[in-house]
DNA sequence: TGCTATTACGACGTACGTAATCATT
DNA sequence: AATGATTACGTACGTCGTAATAGCA
């Protein structure tokens, strides 16, 4: 992942011997000099003092020692992050969806993906829309499903289509004398009381995936 | 200083297409393809999503772009200051010095330094000694001198010798009733009172670097 | 003389560019 | 067709290892 010659002379710096470090490394001596010689013509700068016993770091070396260190385990930890990431979401797509999507427009979705697809699975989790779009952003969900959003930044919009969108009033509601309406049963989930369902407008259903 | 594939893969990331980023790096775009393609496989993951105008970061390929922007930035950095590290120190010695070196000792190794190599200038600033070793650790200065210090974790001692040690005290002191003491004119700048020298204890003067 | 780092040189590998090939619209 | 990514292939440059050389106790 890092170039060698890092590598190198992070060894060296290590062990204060290029002999040392070659061997360490499984690699010829004069291979770790020349990488060693080559970044000190790059940067202008000796990094080690010559002595007879072996090699001293100097200010510059102790710089570039503790930065390649640094960027050693860094470096560790972005790939294994992005090895497990692969390899734990395989086969597994979270979603992140709005109430409403969540009854009744998703799961046929899934069901029909799911046809062909059997091997994956899908975890899916109810949030409000404000919560979609940060989650797809932070990447805690694959997929975002919600209401319209307005542009964000690192939130791709890749599918929207638009759907009815109805009010539930209580029967007696004031609203009901100002334009006509389509009376219809409450769902089970809300019969406990009546309730009108009104048409308000379309809106826009909209799946978002995390990118730029 | 940093591999080209990461350098190769931030521009496409940035302008989202292979053949742009192929442009601005002044490089054919089957080289970027090839070193996107190498990171992929080396990485055991899809770095973009493949559509027809252009490349789209995956969540893998969000993760490494994050890290190479900083990687590039602090490698920039630590470049720079190198470079400026052993341009404005060329020919330049900070010294931190005590006290009592600053007037006997240093002045007469530098003045012998100086007829070997006249092109080198120092820079003496003098300080407690327990200011020498912590600005040595800092690299505040190139090389601190002071009294015997305790090991300390980021320095390193490379020289030291012993000098005789003495405390002034007035010519009427109870303590030179005590002991056989050897009397001296006081040096110019405390003759404004009589003293006498006393000597105490073998006393290590070291010589200290910024090290391991 | 023994230890270590560095340079010389031939062999191999990697990265490049040109050009042909896919794939998508 | 046109745009953009990828693959094929020959060349050039870089890196390696072996071996010779140089610097320091």
């Amino acid at each position: 992942m890092q170039t060698s010659a890092l590598r190198y002379f992070l060894e060296v710096a290590r062990t204060g011997s290029v002999s040392a470090a070659a061997q360490r490394l499984r690699v010829a001596a004069s291979a770790v000099s020349r990488q060693v010689s080559n970044l000190e013509k790059e940067l202008d700068a000796l990094l080690f003092e010559r002595r007879a016993r072996g090699m001293i770091l100097t200010q510059a070396g102790e710089t570039l020692a503790a930065y390649a260190q640094r960027l050693a385990l860094e470096s560790e930890q972005v790939v294994s992050e992005i090895r497990e990431l692969n390899s734990a979401d395989k086969g597994l797509i979270r979603l992140g969806v709005t109430e409403g999507l969540a009854i009744s427009f998703i799961p046929e979705m899934i069901h029909a993906f799911r046809k062909r697809h059997a091997e994956v699975a899908f975890d899916i989790k109810v949030m409000s829309p404000l919560v979609v779009t940060e989650q797809v952003r932070l990447g805690s969900v694959d997929i975002g499903a919600t209401f319209v959003l307005t542009s964000e930044r690192g939130v791709t919009t890749h599918w929207q289509r638009a759907v009815p969108t109805y009010a539930y009033v209580a029967s007696n509601h004031p609203l009901l004398a100002r334009a006509p309406v389509s009376m219809a049963r409450s769902s089970p989930i809300r019969s406990r009381c009546s309730m009108a369902r009104r048409r308000c407008a379309r809106s826009w259903t909209s799946i978002a995936r995390h990118g730029d």
